[in-house]
DNA sequence: GTCTATAGTCGGATAGAC
DNA sequence: GTCTATCCGACTATAGAC
């Protein structure tokens, strides 16, 4: 954010679950300030208006994503196949964890929505925790590929398995109404989490397997 | 639409992208009404006021829909796992083809969008093919999965094979980039398919092993 | 049926008190 | 730094001409 002040933190707080459901355009900075419980004047202050404001939500975004996935992203490179099947494992576990708690929801949309109409804030929550996350899951698949596929395929591979545990979050609706659920809590969480490792194992067999062949 | 005049078909055309990017609240009338070509007024003229023309975007999402896959969601149930098989391949052929095409982008973006905050819009596009095509996945995994998985882990294996294909739409701008495509054209959605073609092989194949063992 | 004109509300930004 | 008061533009809806 702009400056570190308790206001301009709630302020941040507030907004980016109003920017994730509505928008940049959507989104009311009066609806924000009410919802932070300041004046309306306390963002052209803070952040000089609502745009500045929305790009101080991405750079958060971006930080909480960092910490949350960098440590994973940033180990060592994987020396064998074993090695990156359990990291990839890891990762995606990790993915599972932080993508579908509610908490995060409001992170989920506010990426998602950037990627309808990207704007400047979708370059810093890519260049944070997104990108790298992606590119490590890539490293790893290849590592597993071992070069017997080209490398725009590990790529493809990768958003599709990263589809996977999205589409949990992005089809929310569908999603409880397919499962008769009321929410995605904890036992939910653990049922998509079994399910995805099974996915996983199966992909990976098989581009082990055609690696032998 | 609440009629088949020739205004109304092109005020539900211009809405359906506007309503999809900025939502039920973010999208102006004045914008739609001369994206359309069409005075304000014949918005309430022909639909009411904003939110009958929203609902009557949704009705031609969910008619759409049912059109593009109802022919494949209505056809009998596999006798065996093989014809089962052949069934659900097929499906997610059309899923790809048709959900990832720039075409149908307006339609996705507005499904996505109601996801987050659903209304009435969500239950008439389920009701139409989305639900619909859903539950045919489900049958169709069932009967590969032979009683040997629960219910319930078929529904969530069939939302994480859509997610599959989602991803690339809902993360279209993280695709691009990790990708360096402009696009998805045609080349890039045959090798999207081939890749969705190849997990859904391998994750059929452990299904189908498992039963075995 | 289709349009123009207008009423009433709510939006973001800002000036200035404290 | 934080707030109140206010400006002006954009919004939806509607009345009424044709």
């Amino acid at each position: 954010m702009a400056d570190g002040s308790l206001s301009a933190r709630k302020l941040v707080d507030a907004a980016l679950p109003i920017f994730g459901l509505r928008g940049l355009e959507g989104a009311s900075t009066r609806e924000i300030a009410k919802a932070a419980g300041k004046p309306m004047s306390a963002i052209t202050y803070h952040f000089g208006g609502k745009e500045g404001l929305y790009l101080a939500c991405a750079r958060h975004i971006s930080e909480t994503l960092g910490l949350l996935i960098g440590a994973a992203a940033d180990e060592q490179a994987a020396t064998d196949r074993a090695e990156a099947r359990g990291m990839i494992a890891q990762l995606m576990g990790l993915l599972v964890n932080a993508m579908l708690r509610n908490e995060t929801a409001p992170f989920v949309r506010f990426i998602v929505r950037e990627q309808q109409e990207p704007t400047a804030a979708f370059d810093i929550i890519y260049a944070g925790g997104l990108g790298r996350a992606l590119l490590r899951l890539c490293a790893l698949l290849g590592v597993i590929a071992d070069g017997r596929i080209p490398d725009i395929e590990v790529r493809v591979r990768v958003i599709a398995l990263m589809g996977q545990v999205m589409g949990f979050r992005i089809g929310r609706a569908a999603t409880l109404r397919l499962t008769g659920w009321t929410d995605l809590g904890d036992m939910e969480r653990a049922l998509i989490d079994r399910v995805i490792q099974s996915h996983l194992g199966a992909i990976l067999d098989q581009l082990e397997q055609e690696h032998q062949a």
